[in-house]
DNA sequence: CCGATAACCGACTCCTCAGGTAGGATTTGT
DNA sequence: ACAAATCCTACCTGAGGAGTCGGTTATCGG
């Protein structure tokens, strides 16, 4: 499995939020409780509370205590990269734990200490790495709420407005 | 982190015996006993019997049994895909739990049952599914034995005749 | 000011699995 | 017969995923 539940519901949560912010600009949008997320995707409350923590530190989503409170994109979704949401959920990417990204975006390996022969398979970690790289740097979250869109036009949105 | 040891171990398992073979047909290298890989990579023997163990299950290395017994690769390493290799060793590559295969390839997820709404993440993992199958499925044993070689070329190999 | 609502925070549990060990049984060359 | 190897099963340990719980703090509406 190459990714945890944890980035599963986390982009989930994301795309709740991205689908009820609609057109409006991050900051004018109403904050969406958690517990609505929760409920509308059945997920654990405070299973989700660990995750929107990670998401907040991260400045993607912003939040507003007290009664009425809840969270809101940090910027609009057009501008989120998914590498960024699921960077902040699961940790650095890399194929392997012997990889470590230095200044520069270069991809190296614990292994080669001392200019040492190069570690056998970097040549396919580093590939894979920039697949699985490719991939999510080059969709945002917008694509994600548009896709979700698409394929549950009729599905009305829990605790909208009736 | 993408993969475990298990799929580091056992691909430095495959390109030793690659890099061993040489340029001789597979069926007539000499079995390199795994002692001798444990010792080369310095890896934990019985460790490495376990993942063995799942290449010979997936037909991708044969065994010789007994005094001067040892592995040997199936096929010449120009037809062997790393996908084969990881996936012996870490199972199916699905980028989440909830995905699988159904024959024909396509990517299917659990949560859309009954041809309810589609999972909102499934475009996401679609597409990194489909850059870490390219980079896998795009790689050969040949080019990674060939990449160890060019980078470790004063580098003898333990065991070899002086 | 009071109470409801929600974000916030830390500690704790449960369980799986990666990573590795140990010990024996079987096969085969010398 | 003996040694070298594969083979096989069982076991151990620690880390981390997945989730729960209880309590604290901030904020709104009345």
């Amino acid at each position: 499995m190459l990714f945890s539940t944890k980035a599963e519901y986390g982009v989930r949560l994301m795309v709740e939020l991205g689908r009820r912010a609609g057109d409006a600009a991050p900051s004018e949008a109403e904050p969406v409780a958690l517990g609505t997320v929760a409920e509308a995707e059945t997920l654990p409350l405070s299973y989700l509370e660990h995750l929107v923590a990670k998401l907040r530190d991260a400045e993607l989503v912003t939040s507003v205590r007290g009664a009425h409170g809840g969270y809101r994109l940090a910027r609009p979704a057009t501008e989120i990269a998914m590498i960024d949401v699921v960077e902040a959920l699961e940790g650095a990417i890399a194929p392997m734990e012997c990889f470590y990204i230095d200044r520069e975006g270069r991809v190296l390996c614990s292994h080669e200490v001392d200019g040492d022969r190069a570690c056998a398979t970097k040549l396919l970690w580093t590939r894979v790495q920039g697949g699985v790289t490719r991939a999510l740097a080059g969709t945002t979250l917008a694509e994600l709420v548009e896709f979700s869109e698409q394929h549950a036009p009729a599905k009305a949105l829990a605790g909208e407005p009736a």
